[in-house]
DNA sequence: TTTTTTTACGAAAACGATTGCGGGCAAAGA
DNA sequence: TCTTTGCCCGCAATCGTTTTCGTAAAAAAA
């Protein structure tokens, strides 16, 4: 099944034209007469042709569209973050294929393989956290596809990349629960190797550091599935419940954790904030009507996609190689609700 | 900026070969002696030769990709939905195409336009809010697109469909706030031109008949862009508690009513469920966690992406044309939490 | 009128892969 | 020795566009 479309060769033919002529009328050349111009682009628009695509991909070498890759699509902070991209994208002509990494590394090397293979113009990713080393993302790089990193960004290559503010976001949320009189606090994080969670994990620390408070390494757990697998971050809890002091506060790095923390201390009969505090990165738009309302870090991923997207097409439609890459930070923004309010306990 | 890959022809001169010998041995042809095939795979092989998928497309009058039409990503149903459309695409070899009407019918007609102008060999969609009639997905459908319509879909287009037993889970859902004792249950559903407002409406209406409760249309109140604007929903919500009766318990029939349902009853502080109970269609994973946690209509999604996936391939693989259609319906479950159980009022 | 310049268009070669068909060549049969 | 039969392989067309280059005719300059 397929339908046939009207091409050039058809309007050639209806109206004695060459192909060449026709081609050439309906982008508009100087070297055709306003007459004919006018006669072909009548016709075109009362036949509804459209320029197939595929074949102006083949002769241009270029295929208009861009591939993502991020690790899970039902996750509020890249669906938004998709919805930017989609935004710009949409309007500059350019198609989104969207894949998902599922946090596996072999998953989005095959991924990253394939949209490669398939001819995007570029990639837009945000690394697994399983992903150690960037060999794949290398060599796709060295072959001249412009990539742009989002989130979990690595610096083993030299381009654009855009963050939120983690160490700022953290700091900002650990001061937070520290004003609120918490002095044991917990991080629960996700695989260390993610350049997010290190840089949360610096804000922490500093901000336990400038108010005095040492750090305690039992009360810093990773979660190397980020989230994705409920029982580690039970692990995680159960672990930090039976430490001798128990954490008086915990503050979650990720989306998912946060959601299952807030599921699992609610399990366990644990009154937030009053027995533990909690603050959460998150970009749910539920976070208010959680059981309690969860303080939330939120990132501007809207805004992320779309500055990734325009970053991305400034690559790709460069004429000469790019030279200068930047690393936009973005602010995020702290929502206080009820989860960290000691005070009204 | 773009990278040249290894071509048919750059194989062809290394080995001394002619293009479509190469070819032919790369697509294993029995023209081809068995001692060429060898040297031709072998020399792909370490080469990494891929070929490329803009001039298969060309040549074969497809394009291996598939577009998607929902009207909002950032919302827990759609997402896994894609997540089911993604998983079977991919390990078909097929590419996805996201695009987001936003419930705006006029971007609905661009997105079908866009993505039909024989970039993609199918298109998955669930009709926005907004749209009333299909000509342009008729006229598409005619020209031979394969279509597959999943949650929204309509019947004057005579194509595979699949949905959740929309009339069951309402159904269902209004029997359980029967049986918790409610007896005004108010409906808060989404535009009434959607097949899912219909159906629901319809179980709706049953349940209640079998209780023996007359129905009153003034608890039934349509939010014709389906929570996408909060006001919209405020307004319904307003106009129920001003009632000479109140409602006891309302009944919201899609995911981002009941969020922001929810979240205004929260606001103007009115005790769910004592005094009024709450039911949702939702797919939130957080569900469980809100205050309080809610009672909800789960619809199979990931099920759905991937029914809707293989009956759209099925569509678009078929050598012969298709003459009959399925319409498939899927259980939904319905998720008791303590929004809805005045037992414990 | 002759020569030069414009104008307006067409022929053809790409882009990378697929495929029907024709033909060279060796082995086998006459 | 000459013809026949396969086996392998290459030629060339094709998918729909874009783009370079060549060239007739018309217009301008001589």
């Amino acid at each position: 099944m397929k339908f046939e479309a009207l091409t050039i060769k058809d309007i050639a033919k209806a109206l004695g034209l060459s192909i060449s002529t026709v081609s050439k009328a309906l982008r508009g050349s100087h070297e055709i007469s306003e007459e004919t111009k006018q006669a072909v682009l009548r016709y075109a628009r009362e036949h509804n042709y459209k320029p197939n695509p595929i074949a102006q991909s083949l002769k241009r070498g270029q295929s208009r569209s861009i591939g993502v890759i991020v690790c899970n699509i039902d996750n509020n902070f890249f669906s938004q973050v998709i919805n930017g991209i989609e935004s710009i994208a949409q309007n500059r002509g350019y198609n989104v294929i969207i894949t998902q990494s599922q946090e596996s590394y072999e998953k989005e090397v095959s991924n990253s393989d394939h949209l490669s293979s398939r001819s995007v113009d570029g990639l837009i990713i945000s690394l697994s956290a399983e992903t150690q080393h960037m060999d794949h993302l290398v060599k796709l790089h060295e072959k001249g596809l412009p990539i742009v990193f989002f989130d979990r960004i690595t610096d083993e290559i030299r381009t654009h990349r855009i963050v939120a503010n983690n160490y700022k976001g953290a700091y900002e949320a650990t001061k937070h629960l520290l004003q609120q009189g918490c002095r044991r606090i917990a991080h629960v994080t996700s695989s260390g190797s993610l350049s997010i969670t290190r840089e949360r994990l610096e804000g922490y620390k500093q901000a336990l550091a400038d108010a005095g408070v040492t750090a305690d390494d039992r009360l810093i757990k990773f979660c190397p599935h980020g989230g994705m697998i409920r029982e580690e971050t039970q692990q995680a809890l159960t672990e930090l419940l039976q430490l001798p002091e128990r954490p008086d506060a915990i503050f979650t790095a990720s989306d998912r954790l946060s959601t299952t923390t807030l599921s699992l201390l609610q399990a366990m009969r644990i009154p937030i904030p009053c027995e533990i505090a909690l603050v959460g990165y998150t970009n749910s738009i539920s976070a208010e009507i959680f059981n309690p309302s969860l303080t939330s870090v939120v990132q501007p991923a809207l805004e992320m996609g779309k500055l990734a997207t325009e970053m991305l097409l400034s690559l790709i439609e460069s004429r000469r190689p790019v030279t200068h890459f930047e690393k936009r930070i973005l602010d995020t923004e702290l929502q206080i609700r009820e989860s960290s309010q000691k005070s009204r306990c």
